[in-house]
RNA sequence: GCCUUUGUAGCUCAGGGGUAGAGCACUUCCUUGGUAAGGAAGAGGUCCCGGGUUCAAUUCCCGGCAAAGGCUCCA
């Protein structure tokens, strides 16, 4: 008998007798043998030491491969599981997957707790047990000797497991003391895992359902060098710095108190303004795009929401309705601007000549959100959505989509977010009893929504069965600097609410026609937006939105007068500036403009003060050299064009 | 809402059964200094809130509230 085996570059080996993965890569070199985690057999991916069919094409995995590192995680998975049972006697085990950085494990230790005091007891234990090169031994066994085993080791959650498989596919996976239902692969030991972390504890529910028993779940990662485990570690530690609830704070934007209530943040004049100048970019370029601005109290009638639905679908999830003192009215703080709107586009007859109308509103809408999942400005009770509604013809739905991809496109260039792609949620493929609307309807917006992403040219993936039931919707969603994805802009079609509204527009034809409703929020919400924007530049915002564009730094306090004169040439030219007037030295001030990431710092002393110039220093960049007040108000300005054309970001990205 | 952790000066944090500390920030004074921290003095606290144990609680216990990390949910 003959193994043949053909590698990812193509060749092709051949060996006498049945061999292994492991084999192969003793065969090729003893130092990839080593690094060897698992192997992809004919695309499955499986242990190492696993005979190989006769004819197969192998990748062998190492820790550079995205299977090779979740093998060695859920090898690790079982490792912490045995240190676990060893701790805690008696521990039930739920399940223990490799997730995108590390793995964890779903534990129920009876009336025993876990903390971070017991971390290091863990870590120890974990790293005797890595210490004696555990191997991990596949075994296939029956489903009634699966059973027994876990009967009698009395554990309900693996029993539970073994239910839903089928029997003569039920391998368990034994290193050490510690036998687990697994469908594998494993590595090949344990002498690969160098350093193990255990990161966080938290309640897990047994299989994601609130109603049943919470087990803990224990959060940890190992690494093939200690060094990466310190790397990794490091960017846990930057990604803490730029977390935008930090950086809020040191940068005065805003701020959460009790006694106003969790979830509805505070914004300080800086984060005010902030706020403003993304609200102008806004509504410049939707006035630009045909919109119309419109505004909506913030609370609703009941029946506004009956009407809507929403009333039904969500009433009871919602802040619950405030009433009037006399005739016992019911009112509804505002969840969405949808219904307002749609109240605005019935307020008169309606003909096609004056579709699409494009109903816009920075509108503040309230939502209850369980007090747990509150989070910083990403996750909030209150907040302001840069939303409209475009109200058309089904033929203009594809139009309209492209003008709101040109206008969210604009939104990522301008706050430098070159990494995102857009994803399409269409119907289920085959279950298309849940959406409202018609078959016609649907295909055509469907349709237009995918031809508009391509004529875009966008990176797009297509999801089906993620649409909303009553409509078809494109999502945005981007990478910020530290590779997090973040959803940020969304449009959707909807055909439900112009139906429930029993909105019409009086067709060429004289007949009246049901108009197609299109939601779309670029930001999404500005307090969501502004979070992951000061996530992705860390607080260095671009020129144009940044609080303060730059500061006036006097030597001394007797060139206060020829700062105060510069601070008011900069004022004419619509640059922010102010004047740092405290008595301290230069290398102080600009020490904390620093800090404060403040963009252009202007020192002006003796010499500056007499001939009427400004020594320029850029934030990170150190001293640009001294130029008139009037070269370095164009230097910001035409930075604030490139910015805003959506250039210049690549251009910093190549200096830096 | 649930699990784990946390709550001490404006901020970052130390401490601990006998009514409290540091650095930065702040105020005043000295200093007038040229590209990342000049010096000195001073002021500032309901130790999250409520209850319990104790001669005595900021510290220990219980219950709230808020925050952090998860789970669940999400128009």
């Amino acid at each position: 008998m003959k193994t043949k085996v053909t590698l990812p570059d193509g060749s092709v080996r051949s060996y006498d007798g049945a061999v292994t993965a492991m084999d192969v890569a003793k065969s090729i070199s003893e130092g990839l043998a080593r690094n060897v985690l698992s192997a992809r057999v004919n695309g499955e991916v499986r242990d190492a030491n696993r005979t190989l069919p006769e004819d197969c094409t192998l990748s062998l995995l190492t820790w550079n491969d995205t299977d090779g590192k979740a093998t060695m995680w859920h090898s690790s998975a079982h490792v912490m599981a045995e240190a676990l049972e060893a701790l805690y006697p008696g521990a039930k085990f739920g399940i223990g997957p490799a997730i995108e950085n590390g793995f964890y494990y779903d534990v129920d230790l009876g009336d025993r707790s876990i903390g971070e005091a017991d971390f290091a007891a863990i870590e120890s234990k974990f790293k005797e047990l890595v210490a004696k090169k555990l191997t991990f031994d596949r075994k296939e066994v029956s489903k009634a000797d699966a059973i027994a085993y876990f009967t009698e080791k009395g554990d309900e959650y693996k029993l539970e497991l073994i239910e839903g498989l089928q029997d003569g596919q039920i391998t368990f996976y034994e290193q050490g003391n510690f036998t687990d239902l697994c469908r594998g692969p494993h590595i090949p030991d344990t002498s690969g895992i160098k350093a193990m972390k255990v990161l966080s504890v938290a309640g897990a529910y047994w299989r994601g359902d609130e109603k049943r028993k919470q087990l803990t779940r224990l959060y940890a990662i190992t690494f093939p060098k200690q060094k990466e485990l310190d790397e990794y570690l490091l960017m846990l530690e930057e990604a803490k710095k730029r977390d935008h609830r930090k950086v809020g704070k040191e940068l005065d934007l805003f701020t959460f108190s009790e006694r106003v209530g969790a979830g509805l943040p505070l914004w300080l004049p800086k984060g005010a303004a902030l706020r403003e100048r993304l609200i102008n970019f806004m509504k410049t370029a939707q006035e630009k795009a045909g919109y119309v601005q419109v505004a909506t109290p913030h609370i609703g009638s009941k029946t506004l929401y009956e009407t809507s639905g929403h009333w039904e679908k969500y009433g009871k999830d919602s802040f619950q309705p405030i009433n009037t003192p006399q005739e016992g009215e019911l009112f509804m703080l505002k969840p969405m601007n949808c219904p307002h709107h749609c109240e605005i586009f019935a307020s008169r007859p309606r003909s096609y000549k004056d579709l699409p109308l494009r109903l816009a509103e920075f509108g503040t809408v309230y939502r209850y959100e369980q007090s747990g999942e509150l989070h910083g400005l990403a996750r909030v009770r209150g907040f302001t959505q840069d939303d409209a509604h475009l109200f058309c013809r089904p033929d203009q739905v594809k139009e309209e989509f492209l003008k709101v991809i040109d206008l969210v496109l604009l939104v990522l260039k301008a706050l430098d977010f070159k990494n995102f792609e857009a994803q399409i949620s269409l119907r289920d493929k085959v279950d298309r009893s849940k959406y409202i609307g018609s078959e016609e309807n649907w295909v055509k917006a469907e349709q237009a929504i995918i031809d508009a992403a391509a004529e875009c040219g966008m990176k797009t993936v297509v999801e089906y069965g993620e649409a909303a039931f009553y409509g078809p919707k494109l999502d945005f969603m981007v990478k910020d600097a530290l590779g997090r994805k973040w959803q940020l802009g969304t449009i959707q079609v909807d055909y439900n609410l112009p139906e429930r509204f029993e909105l019409e527009y009086v067709g060429s034809d004289n007949a009246k026609h049901r108009p197609v409703m299109i939601h779309r929020a670029p930001f999404g919400s500005l307090e969501r937006f502004i979070a992951v924007i000061i996530e992705h530049t860390g607080g260095r915002f671009p020129l144009w939105l940044t609080p303060e564009q730059a500061i006036i730094l006097p030597v001394s306090d007797k060139y206060l007068d020829a700062c105060a004169h510069i601070a008011g040439m900069l004022k004419d030219s619509d640059i922010r500036a102010s004047v740092d007037e405290r008595n301290e030295k230069v290398g102080r001030k600009i020490r904390d403009a620093e800090l404060a990431k403040t963009p252009y710092m202007l020192v002006i002393g003796e010499k500056e003060a007499a001939d009427g110039t400004v020594s320029v220093r850029e934030h990170g960049q150190g001293d640009l050299g001294s130029m008139s007040p009037t070269a370095f108000a164009d230097l910001v300005k035409a930075r604030i064009a490139e910015q805003l054309n959506g250039r210049v970001a690549e251009k910093e990205h190549k200096t830096n």
